[in-house]
Formats: C-alpha cells, structure tokens, sequence
DNA sequence: TTGATTGCAAATGCTTTGCAGCCGC
DNA sequence: GCGGCTGCAAAGCATTTGCAATCAA
C-alpha cells in the first residue's frame, strides 16, 4: 500500500526554507513515501545503497523531521529508530510485540488526548507519541506463524 | 520527593523467580526508587558509582523490567535511556522540551485506551506508552528559566 | 562562482557481552 | 560447593561529525 501520504511538494518545502533540491534528498523521499510501514535507516540505505550515502541519509531524515514532513519513533526496543513520512491525520501505533508489524489506528483520540492537557493543565501539546505494545488480532487467533 | 513508589518486597519478587538477592541489586532499587525523576544509566551510575558497576547496573535494569518492577522510556532523542520503578498507576509522561521536566500525568485515559483497543480491536493491550511532547506550564508563564 | 551538500571514514556514546573470580544459597 | 552474579575490558551498533570534493543555484 505505498503512496500512503497525499502528495506533498518536496522541492517546494525545501526551497521555502531555502534548502537545496538534490537527488539524494529526492530519492531518501521516495524511499519513504513509497512504503507501507515504518522504515529503519537501514532499510532506507538498503532501498538506496548505491546512490546514498547513510550519513547523508541520517542528514537528510533529520531535515525533513524539522521541515515537518517525516516523523521517527523509537517503539521497539532494538535500539533503531524508525521513520516514515508524516501523516496528516494524528494517530498511534499499534506494535505488535508477537509479529513485529506496527499498525497505525486513526481516530480522535489523539486529539480528545491534546484538547485534555490544553484545558485541563495548561500543558502546551507540541507532539503526542502514543505507542501500544501488545498482540495483534491475526497472531492472537493462529497461535504463531509456525 | 522520593520513595515514590509504594513498598515493593524487591528480595520476595527476586526469590520468587528463582533470582538471587544481591548488594548489588539491592543498591540500584534504592537508587531508583529514592529518585521523583526518571534516571538515565549514567546518572545512576554516578549514584552508584563506587559500589555497582556500570555492566551490573544495565543487567540489573533489565531484570527489573522482566520483572515488572521497573520500567525505560525513550522519550527524550538523546538516545539515553530512562527508567524509573513500576508505578501502580498507569499514567503517562508530560515531556516538556524547553525545560527537559518530565511529568507523570495519573488518570483514566490510558484504561480508556486499553479498553478501546481491546474491545474494538482485538488488540490484546500489554503495555501503554504515551508521551505527550511540549511546553509546561510554569515555562509559558515565564519566558524561561534564565 | 560559491557555499550548501555529499561521501567517506573516523569518532562518539549507549548498551551488550566474554570471561575469570566472587558470593548467595 | 555449585552455579548464578559481578567487575572489567573489549566489542557492537546506531548515529554523528570533520573535511575535501561536488553540485545546485
């Protein structure tokens, strides 16, 4: 299910904060938005091997989560973070401790959670991470995939 | 604001597994729940430093967590991780990115959440992990703490 | 042209691990 | 005494950084 997040121009957010358009910037965006789940920067430099160099992409991943347009999270406990476009509906995840998959599960309680803190605490919500770690539906009913 | 964390039998919870009850162990429990704060490695280390050694802290750490006494986050990106003792009631963190508190936030949301997911969704919840990113209160109302 | 950006390699920092000696049981 | 634990030092990994060459503007 690739192409997960509505079109959004690279090469005009880039250049409105007067970054450069390059290749590699192009393709570390690609690699991003063609894909379904969430990837390490492993992956990515798996993905782009010949054409990017990994520390270019860690630079570059760094960027686009300043610019706004992707989103790391560090759900599982192997130490790697994980990246993927950013989505414009809030949600969370949804980790699967059995099968590894990570889910994204949309819904408003993300802002129910935002509009709590704002009113209630004067607590200024920048950005909420709500990680679920537990056994998905699919591993719960086959015992494993034996 | 120590002792946070109602009286937990740290030796009856080891022997119970079959683990040994040592100085060791000992020390690093009493450092983290004499804490209010959520502590990195290295500052229990610093803690601790001329009677556990840093290796024995990590492998210590990690068998409180198997053991459900004690618990890491990973809500701060400098790759540290944090931890504190297992806290009755589940509750999620307030991260505030200008003066770097973290706050505990006790209420019925994360049961909300569990029971949404459980109900709706098959998911079987295990472990909630919410953190909320942003600015605190007491850093709107004064500019900063210059 | 010019300075932002890249590639390469070395370095950093947190965490893990192998192993000999120690100590709880 | 036995086997689990610890301390020490040496890896392991993900990520960052210095620097000369490269390329977008």
């Amino acid at each position: 299910v690739p192409d997960t997040t509505p079109a959004t121009d690279l090469d005009g957010v880039l250049r409105a904060h007067g970054h450069r358009v390059t290749r590699q910037r192009r393709l570390v965006w690609e690699a991003l938005r063609g894909s379904d789940r969430h990837l390490t920067v492993d992956e990515l430099a798996a993905d782009l091997s010949n054409d990017v160099d990994i520390a270019s992409i860690y630079r570059t991943l760094g960027l686009f989560e300043e610019l706004g347009v992707a989103r790391v999270s560090r759900f599982h406990d192997d130490g790697a973070s994980r990246w993927e476009s950013a989505h414009p509906d809030e949600h969370f995840h949804l980790v699967c401790t059995r099968c590894g998959e990570v889910d994204h599960h949309v819904g408003s309680l993300v802002a129910n959670i935002r509009s709590h803190l704002e009113e209630g605490h004067g607590f200024e919500v920048a950005d909420v991470d709500l990680a679920v770690r537990g056994t998905c539906a699919r591993c719960r009913a086959g015992s494993d995939e034996a």
